[in-house]
DNA sequence: CGTCGGTTTGATCCCTGTCAAATTAAGTGG
DNA sequence: CCACTTAATTTGACAGGGATCAAACCGACG
C-alpha cells in the first residue's frame, strides 16, 4: 500500500488530472442524469402496486413537512415536487425536483429530514412506512435496492456539492434544464413547472440571476426559449446551424 | 389534506418563517455538529472488534479510490481522512475529514463512490465488506443503524448544500472549524492537520480567500489563531473580554 | 544557509446579490 | 371581450465577495 503514496503539490492541483487520469469523472452524462436506468426499482414497486393508495396535492400544498413523523413513502404518479430545508434565516436549499416515477421518504427513517411540497397538482401513491418496515424484515432483495436507492442520493447530492462550488451559474442552469429534459421523452419544448425562485433556490442562484442566466443561454444559443416556461435544449447540430443574433457575440 | 395548502407569493420568501416557524431549522448546533451523540453504532463497533485488522497510511497516501472495487470498510482509529470527488475540469470538492471513531465507505456497496486519501499519518481498522455483508443477512440492529447511518450522511450533504449557498467565506470556515473542534476535546488549541486549499476544497473557497476569511475571524475576535494550523473558538466571554485591535472595528 | 512547499498579502476583474423599475402574464369583475 | 389588479419575470444600475495572478513571506529540512 505504500507505494499508493501520492504526495501531491498542493500548489498545482490540476496536475492531478496529468497523473491520475482515472480520477476525472465527467459530471454530465453519468449517473446523476442516468438514475432510472442504472438502478431499478422492481422490488419497491411491486411493493407500490399492491399496497398504495392514490393522493393527490394542490400546488403549493405541503406532503412532508421537515420534522413531522414520517410515517409514509411515496412514489409519485404524476406532477412535480420541490425537495427542500430551509435554515433560521430563511434560505432555502431545494435539492431535488423529483416527478414521475421517483420515489419520496425513503431515506427518512422516524421523522422527515426535509419538507416536499407540490410545485404543480401531484398525484402520489403512498404505503405506510410500516409496510415498508415489515417487507423489509423479509425481502432481501427489497433491502438491496433500499441501499442502492439511499448510496444513489448520497451520491447525488455529494456531486451537486461540487458542481455547486466549481461552475458558474449559467452552466449550472444548464445542466439543470439537462438534467430536468432528461426524463422528459418527447422531441418538443418541455415545460418547466416551477418558478424562478425555485430554479434559483434549486442551483443557488438569486431569482433575478436565473433570468439572466436564461439569456445568457439563449444568447449562446444553447437553448431554445420559446416562452419564460418552455424551453428546449439545443443539440449542437442545431446550435451550429444558425448562429442568427449578432455575429460579434464575444 | 386540502387545507395545508400554502400558496406563498413567490416573491417574498421571508414571510415563510413568519407563517412557519417549524419550518426554520437553526443549521449550527443540531445533528450536523453532533453525529456521535445522537446515533450510536454498538453494532458496527462490535463487528469491528473482531473481524478488523489494523492498517497504516502515509500522508497524501490513497485509501480508497473512486471507481475501485469496494472491498472493504474502515473504523479510523488515528489521524484523519479527505473524502472527495474531483470532476473532469480538476475541481476537487471534499465533503468530508472524518476522524477518530467515524466509519468509511459504509454507503458504498460494489465500487468507491469517492476517494478517500490521508490527510496526516492515518491508522485504520478494517473488515471485509463481505463480513458485512454476511452479518446484514442475519443481525436487524446493524441494518438498522446502518440506514440510520446512510440517512445521517444524506441530511449532513443536504445541510452542506444550504450553508454553501447561503453563507459567505468566513461564517463557513468558522463552522467547520467550530464542528472540528467539536470532537476535540481538549481546551487548548487544536490542531488543523490540513492545508489551506484542502479547507478551501472542503467550504468552497480558493486558498487565498481561506486565508482572507482565517485573517477575518482573528480580526473579529471569533478565534484565536496561535499559529497558522492551531486556533481555538472564541467564546462569547472571551471574545468580550478583550476587545483589541481597534476598536473602529466597522 | 539556501531551497522548497505552503501561507499570506496585494491588486485587479468578474460574477452575482441587491435594490429598483419596467414589462409581461394571469386572473377578475364589469 | 375589455379594463383593472396582482403576481411573476425581465432588465438595469450598483456594490461587494471572491477568483485569479503575482509577489512577498515563512517554516521545515537537508
Amino acid at each position: 500500500m505504500k507505494d499508493m503514496t501520492v504526495s501531491v503539490p498542493h500548489t498545482q492541483p490540476e496536475k492531478w488530472l496529468a497523473t491520475h487520469p482515472q480520477l476525472a469523472y465527467a459530471s454530465k452524462g453519468t449517473s446523476i442524469n442516468t438514475p432510472k436506468s442504472t438502478r431499478d426499482s422492481t422490488e419497491l414497486l411491486t411493493l407500490f402496486r399492491h399496497n398504495s393508495f392514490e393522493q393527490h396535492f394542490q400546488p403549493g400544498s405541503t406532503i412532508t413537512l421537515h420534522g413531522e413523523s414520517a410515517d409514509a413513502i411515496y412514489l409519485i404518479v404524476s406532477g412535480t415536487i420541490r425537495c427542500c430545508t430551509v435554515d433560521a434565516e430563511g434560505h432555502r436549499q431545494i435539492f431535488s425536483f423529483p416527478k414521475k416515477g421517483e420515489f419520496i421518504g425513503i431515506s427518512d427513517m422516524d421523522r422527515w429530514h426535509f419538507t416536499a411540497e407540490a410545485v404543480d397538482h401531484v398525484i402520489v401513491r403512498s404505503i405506510p412506512r410500516t409496510t415498508l418496515e415489515q417487507e423489509l424484515a423479509t425481502n432481501i432483495s427489497l433491502r438491496q435496492e433500499m441501499r442502492a436507492h439511499m448510496r444513489g442520493l448520497l451520491a447525488r447530492r455529494e456531486r451537486q456539492l461540487l458542481t455547486l462550488v466549481s461552475t458558474k451559474g449559467p452552466e449550472r442552469l444548464y445542466r439543470f434544464l439537462e438534467e430536468f429534459a432528461q426524463t422528459r421523452s418527447g422531441t418538443g419544448h418541455i415545460v418547466l413547472p416551477m418558478c424562478r425562485r425555485d430554479i434559483g433556490d434549486h442551483i443557488g442562484l438569486s431569482m433575478e440571476s436565473v433570468c439572466r442566466a436564461f439569456g445568457n443561454l439563449k444568447r449562446k444559443g444553447l437553448i431554445d426559449l420559446k416562452s419564460h416556461e418552455k424551453y428546449k435544449i439545443m443539440s449542437k447540430a442545431q446550435r451550429d446551424a444558425k448562429p442568427d443574433s449578432l455575429p460579434a457575440d464575444a
